[in-house]
DNA sequence: ACTTCGACCTGTTGGC
DNA sequence: TGCCAACAGGTCGAAG
């Protein structure tokens, strides 16, 4: 379900309701998600208050005062704020017990996400020490792309959903920043010239910024955490449009596989 | 140190 | 209608 954009509208959704919100306990239904939940998890989130959310890569970070809660909805998981008369749907794995009469659900039909507590600085977490840098912010820049590309001979499009190279770019997203910046998928990262790695980085960003403005993209089933859609999708260039006229030149879009993923690009556009 | 590939899961879709 | 294969927004970790 979520790239940046999806996981960032999450985030944005859900600060202004958790912020300074204390959790009274935890409900775990189904504890095999990507990693086992923690067995102690309710322990320690009881009566911890949620001071800050934010996000690094695609992860959420929960900060409270002893650690961090740490949530990744993987393909297909899915938070929101329900009141704790609720009834559990299907796969509503993850109930987090707030203290105001609200419970943080987390639901996700495939278990590909991943909730775990650390108390470590998240920074040092295993699973977060070696990503690479935030697409939107400054150190993602030209320079470092051509660097970080130089030895890499596999194709850029998987170079660019590699969270060492950058992170948050998935495969739509990959996609659409290839097709904006006339990037052929398969070119071998370490061809690009400096003036298509500064090509790339602005359009990866561009697009991101333009799918935040647009609440993310809903191909299937993302909603935000009020439950609604993103409106990104209606402006995705070649993502999900194989055998469909280019939307610039006309020719026929073209799917291909790349590391198991289906790649859409336009031969005619992106040489 | 690089790349490739299987693994983890459920649900939907399309062909026969 | 049923059955089966292929595919889906992610990414880790083993094996080569």
């Amino acid at each position: 379900m979520p790239e940046l954009p999806e996981v960032e509208t999450v985030m944005r959704g859900l600060k202004p309701r958790l912020e300074g919100v204390t959790i009274k306990d935890v409900v775990v239904r189904q504890d095999r998600l990507r990693w086992p939940i923690q067995r102690h998890l309710a322990q320690y989130l009881e009566n911890q208050t949620i001071a800050s959310l934010s996000r690094r890569a695609k992860y959420l970070l929960l900060s409270m005062q002893s650690g961090t809660l740490i949530i990744h909805l993987g393909m297909t998981g899915s938070l929101k704020i329900v009141s704790d008369t609720t009834p559990p749907i299907k796969h509503d794995h993850v109930d987090i017990i707030l203290n105001n009469a609200g419970i943080l659900r987390y639901n996700d039909p495939r278990r590909f996400g991943a909730i775990f507590w650390t108390d470590q600085t998240p920074s040092l977490h295993p699973l977060l020490s070696k990503l690479g840098p935030e697409p939107l912010e400054p150190n993602f820049s030209h320079t470092y792309l051509l660097k970080a590309l130089q030895n890499r001979r596999k194709s850029i499009k998987e170079c660019i959903m590699d969270n060492h190279v950058v992170v948050g770019v998935g495969n739509i997203y990959a996609a659409e920043a290839l097709f904006m910046a006339k990037i052929h998928p398969q070119r071998s990262a370490c061809t690009l010239t400096p003036s298509e790695c500064n090509l790339l980085v602005q359009s990866i960003t561009t697009v991101l910024k333009a799918a935040i403005k647009q609440g993310g993209s809903t191909i299937k089933d993302f909603t935000n955490s009020e439950g609604k859609p993103g409106y990104f999708a209606q402006e995705l260039q070649v993502y999900g449009r194989d055998s469909l006229p280019c939307r610039l030149c006309h020719h026929t879009l073209q799917a291909i596989k790349q590391g198991q993923r289906s790649t859409v690009f336009c031969p005619l556009c992106q040489q």
